[in-house]
DNA sequence: GAGAATATGTTGTATTTACAACACAAGGAG
DNA sequence: CTCCTTGTGTTGTAAATACAACATATTCTC
């Protein structure tokens, strides 16, 4: 454990704590540490998962599987990540997704309860741990919340608007520069890049937007004018 | 307060909690209920918030305003329910949303921080709110990514697939009752209720499913069989 | 600087969708 | 029962998209 406790530092979920304390919380916490083989399910859907999984090393993927058998990747996860966080606390009694190391893996397991339950011995970042934990749902949430807006319009050039409008007002500015190439950026808005690149031309030429590389900068005018 | 303390005990964020003990801990928290004429805001975009509301009387809309102006209701609250708990323990600075009253309402406003910390007095229920409040925020959680799930997929028949898959395997059967009417449903599939119904009426001609009403079945095959 | 890999823009076509308009059924209110 | 509302399915058309294939850039490596 020892050699990890930089990583498990690195984990939001534990920010804010020294690693003298932290030390002394994932004692308190009765975390757990394993290693997983690479292709071994850390979680399996239909499990009950009452834990949190930090990666030490290697790496996760979370996968989920449909009705008729088809895989998917929802996600992967590194070193200092958390993942499970969601099902655990939402106390769902089946989980719909796996976890399995796509490579050797080591993970520090810890049970929700034990994270939102005050111990006993009342240590003293047990309440910045609870914090970190609520502010990581909430954070996740707002997210989720945000790509939704978009990806629910109906045309790209409504989800473009939506999500540069979003990036705007963010940046407080009409000028911003966006965390995506154009291939993520039409992967965020389920749409095609070929078809979203053409639409940002079209949307450029009636002075809609300009843009060059991730810089964006919107036009002060409504999109009609 | 008094008279509304059944509409409280109705918010998930005190499951579990009985109306006496609800009276004390709520002091605890130092809750305040204020009253809000039509129109008026309880929340503003900009705002720093670090409350969560919960709906005693009236009702209360949360808005949205793009880049341009335009404004969109992102959800209608009722008496019972519970806002701004997403934004405030995110932490963010400036709410990109609103929270208006559409009719003249009584609202009970609480510090997240009061509810995130456990209280020096130790009241009992207070590591029930915690769990009340990190499983409700897990939750939704898991439903937003439910449904980005379905609605990233490009086509209109893919989306219901995704959709039907995530039923079938929640409940555990090829056969299940969904919660939606078909606008509804192609609201929350983010498409066309006219479209929707056309697809689904191929879907059923291909043998892929059969519905009536609110009742699917899926057939056992993979889609493409 | 050459060459490879990556990122981005462009175009044509078949497919799919949105939209509007309408038909029809079911259920409730009077 | 009749009217009215609500929910659902159908069709035609214009519009938008996905997809494929290719043309330029840009960046990285050697």
């Amino acid at each position: 454990m020892q050699e990890y406790l930089a990583i498990v530092a690195a984990c939001p979920l534990f920010d804010g704590i020294g690693h003298d304390e932290l030390r002394a919380l994932l004692s308190c916490l009765t975390a757990t540490q394993r290693q997983y083989e690479k292709g071994s399910y850390i979680f399996a859907a239909g499990d009950a998962v009452t834990t949190v999984g930090v990666v030490l090393a290697g790496g996760v993927n979370i996968l989920k599987e449909d009705f008729w058998g088809n895989r998917s990747i929802l996600a992967h996860i590194e070193p200092g990540g958390l993942f499970g966080e969601a099902f655990s606390c939402a106390q769902v009694d089946k989980l719909p997704v796996s976890a399995a190391a796509t490579e050797k893996a080591f993970i520090l397991l810890i049970d929700y309860r034990k994270i939102v339950s005050t111990c006993p011995s009342a240590c003293t970042y047990h309440t910045g741990l609870i914090r970190n934990m609520v502010r990581i749902l909430a954070q996740k949430n707002v997210a989720l919340t945000e790509k939704i807006d978009c990806v629910s319009r109906r045309t790209t050039r409504e989800k473009l608007l939506s999500y540069l409008s979003a990036e705007a007002l963010r940046a407080r500015s009409n000028a911003f520069a966006i965390p995506f190439n154009r291939q993520e950026l039409a992967d965020y808005l389920a749409v095609d890049r070929s078809a979203m690149s053409a639409e940002l031309g079209r949307m450029r030429d009636e002075g809609i937007v300009r843009f060059e590389k991730n810089r964006f900068e919107l036009a002060e005018g409504p999109p009609g004018a």
